[in-house]
Order: structure tokens, then C-alpha cells, then sequence
DNA sequence: CAGGCGTTTAAGAAACGCTTAAGAAGTGCC
DNA sequence: GGCACTTCTTAAGCGTTTCTTAAACGCCTG
């Protein structure tokens, strides 16, 4: 998307009637840019910078599908849908191969024209990498590591990392063993196991990283006191 | 395109005989899984490093839409083509906000299938990296073969060759078995089958170029610690 | 200072990965 | 089309890492 506003859209479209019309049903979701005929199509195709494209096949000048494969053979990647009366499934194959990323055939559904639209314009939110600061260190769950901010790296084995994840996860807030038992180890397990993975992870790390409340269980962070 | 020869495409289909109908169908141009309900498919798609995927709508144990919300809302980009029999305009609405990139209604013609899923596949001629490095090698993806810097050569199987690309192409990323396994290989296949690749790629280049992350996958690049 | 609680160590058990070898599948050549 | 060769895939035994237990030792709290 270019715009913090409507995404721009072109629209090639030679019939005076239908045009118009489209251009104002999508007006309210995008800034429309009228064309109706190819040559006038690829000049604003090349030239601008649109998030989608939307062109009939049968154009004056230049044909639909040679505007589509002109552009794409100037390395404009913009989604493109084809809108036309020519419906056939072979009619679809050329328009397709041609370089488009969508086709639709008149009469449309406005509704499904929009939908289709979205569904080319649509970004999805790249997942930031989940990233966790313990005090000087920086938890990477995918890699199971975790490096101090002076760039020494430590790599975990599943448990420790699934432990140091938790107590992370909500600071200040003392676990009890049963609690880290049920949730990380099996439930059958001793909860000396905890001890022991709390002093590998100590080792590795350092040990002022995790506090223990005497009595009640293991903590991230300074809590009361 | 994630791999060097047929795309990876999963299909997420319950009728017995439709599944089965289009997995052949589309066997010539895709390594196709067919799985035939929606847990399977969620399992598969998250997983799995798919170049495309195909699911129909009414699906057993979680339905179609829901499995692609559930996807999308993981962070999952792969492009989706929806293809059931409810065809109202108001359906496809749905379909194509719940996620998909497309949305095709049976009965279907095999060529605008096969038209549409290229479209959602292609990718435009991003220059792609003609060397890479790797430690003291560099890797000739057309060639495949990997030459040391002092001249050595040692040529590559296809498989070997896509492995150490993959793995290449983003350094100090951790791969699990499932994602090449289903990038590069059948899913159906054993995991173990990249166990033994990685080992006839330390055999050929160097121990120390593919680093083993214990219970997750393989990952090139820095392994200090 | 005594008893409980936490820490540290070591060692056995289980899970995981490495290596090997052999059969299956694919490819090219005659 | 058959043959030889390469490449792919499976599976099983072995070695390594990780997990879990248990016991000895030290420290906190009343």
C-alpha cells in the first residue's frame, strides 16, 4: 500500500456507460483513475504507482491483454484484475497467462469485485519475531538461544527455554513448582526437576537473573521487598 | 517459488472421489498432499512450507473459512485458492475475507484451475542470486555444484542442491524437517529423509557449514556460543 | 541451632541425531 | 525396450545430547 489513505487504483475501461459507473462504486475504497483506451492504460501503468489495477480486455488501441503483458514485461509487478464480457474458461487461461492476477466476468457481482480487490490489495502483518528481554539478555524462542546485549550467545536446550520463557513471560510474578511442573514437565515428574533446570539456567546465564522466593517458587525480576 | 522443480501444493479436500480426482489432476505440475479435513489441513499448512495451497469449503472436524482464519492469524502467507460448490457472490465475499487469494466454484474447469493456481504462484523475475557463499564455499545454483575458495569442486544431486539453498537463502534461520521436507520433498516422505541429505552435505563440503539445533532442525550460519 | 528448604552434582534413562547400507525409483544410453 | 548408472528413500544400529532422579551438602528462618 503507497497511501495512508485509499489505495490508488487504476482502471482501464473503454465503455462510456460502465466506466463511470465502476469508478464511482469504487470510488468510496479507492482513488480511481479513469482510462478508456490501452495506450493511455500503459502509459499510466508505467509511469505511476498504483496498488491495483483493474482492465477490460476488449480496449481501442491496444488490447487488453497486450497492455497486461506490456506492463509486465517492464517489470510493473501491481496486481491486476481482468474485468470482460469474454467468459469462456480458454478466454481465462490466456488472460491469466498473460500476466493478471484475477479475473471477473460481466455482469459482476459489485460485492465480489470488491472482495477480490481486498483480497489483492491485502498485506499481511509480518509476525515481528516474538522477542523476549530478560534484564541483559534477549530470548529468541524459534532458535531456543538467548545472547546477552554484548552479543555472546547461548543456546538452551527445549526445557531450559521453556522455562526461562515462562517465568519471562509475566515478570514479578512468583511460579510455583507445581504450576512450572504441570505446564512444562510431565505432571509425574519430581519438582526437584526445577531446581535443577533454575541452576543449569543460572549457569548459563547469570545468576541474578532468576530470584528465589523461599518457600513459594522461582521469579523473574524484583518484586516486592 | 521455493523449489528448483515442482511447487509443493496442498490440497485440503474431503470427497473421497473429487480429492483424489484433482491431487492427479494437478500431479503433473505440483508435488500435491491431499489431507481431507480441516484439523489435517491446519497441521499440514502450519508445519509445512506449501507454494500454494487448495481447500474446499465444508469441510470435516474444522470448516474451510475457519481453517483459513486460523492460518492467516499465524502469520501464514500462502497464497489460497477456495474451491467448493456454494457459489453465491455473497459466499465467495466471505471466502476471499476470510483470507484466500482466490475463490473458484465446482464444478470447475481444469484449465482455469490450472491458470488460476499459476497465476498465484508466479513470481516475477526477481534476479535471483547467481552465487551464494557459504563459509569458504560458493554455491552455483544452476550448476549445481559448490566449488571451494581454493578451487575445489565438488558437483551436487538436485536434492542436495535445494537443501543447501534453502538453507543459504536465509542464514542463521532454523529450518524444521516438516518445512524442507515439504519444500523440497514429498510430504509424505520420512523426516529422516533430510538426516540423511545433511549428512551427504558435511560429507561433500564441510562438518562445520550446517549447524544441528537439537529437537528443531538444521540452520547455516553463526554458531557461535 | 535445628529443621526445612534450596543448591549442586552425578549418573541412569530416554529422546534425538548420525551413519550406514541396501532396495526403489528415476534417467540416459545403446 | 532393456540395461547400466545415478539419485532418492527407507530403516536399523549406534553414539550423543537432553531429561529426570536422587542423594549429599549448604543456607535461610524461626
Amino acid at each position: 500500500m503507497t497511501t495512508a489513505d485509499r489505495p490508488s487504483l487504476l482502471l482501464v475501461e473503454d465503455d462510456a456507460v460502465l466506466g463511470p459507473l465502476i469508478a464511482e462504486l469504487l470510488d468510496p475504497d479507492y482513488r480511481v483513475q479513469l482510462v478508456t483506451n490501452g495506450r493511455d492504460g500503459l502509459h499510466h501503468g508505467l509511469t505511476g504507482a498504483w496498488d491495483v489495477m483493474v482492465i477490460d480486455r476488449g480496449l481501442p488501441v491496444m488490447d487488453g491483454i497486450a497492455l497486461i503483458a506490456a506492463l509486465r514485461s517492464k517489470g510493473i509487478a501491481t496486481p491486476i484484475l481482468i474485468l470482460t464480457a469474454l467468459g469462456d474458461a480458454d478466454q481465462k487461461v490466456r488472460g491469466l497467462d498473460a500476466g493478471s492476477n484475477d479475473y471477473m466476468t460481466k455482469p459482476f457481482d459489485a460485492g465480489e469485485l470488491a472482495a477480490r480487490l481486498r483480497a489483492l490489495t491485502r498485506t499481511f502483518p509480518s509476525p515481528a519475531p516474538a522477542r523476549v528481554m530478560i534484564g541483559d539478555w534477549e530470548l529468541d524462542p524459534t532458535r531456543r538461544s538467548v545472547r546477552s546485549v554484548y552479543g555472546l550467545t547461548v543456546s538452551l536446550t527445549a526445557k531450559e527455554g521453556q522455562l526461562l520463557a515462562a517465568l519471562a513471560a509475566e515478570p514479578d510474578r512468583v511460579f510455583t513448582r507445581d504450576e512450572l511442573l504441570t505446564a512444562y514437565f510431565h505432571a509425574s515428574d519430581q519438582p526437584g526437576v526445577i531446581d535443577t533446570y533454575v541452576h543449569h539456567l543460572r549457569r548459563k546465564i547469570s545468576k541474578a537473573v532468576i530470584r528465589t522466593v523461599h518457600g513459594v517458587g522461582y521469579q523473574i525480576g524484583d518484586a516486592h521487598e
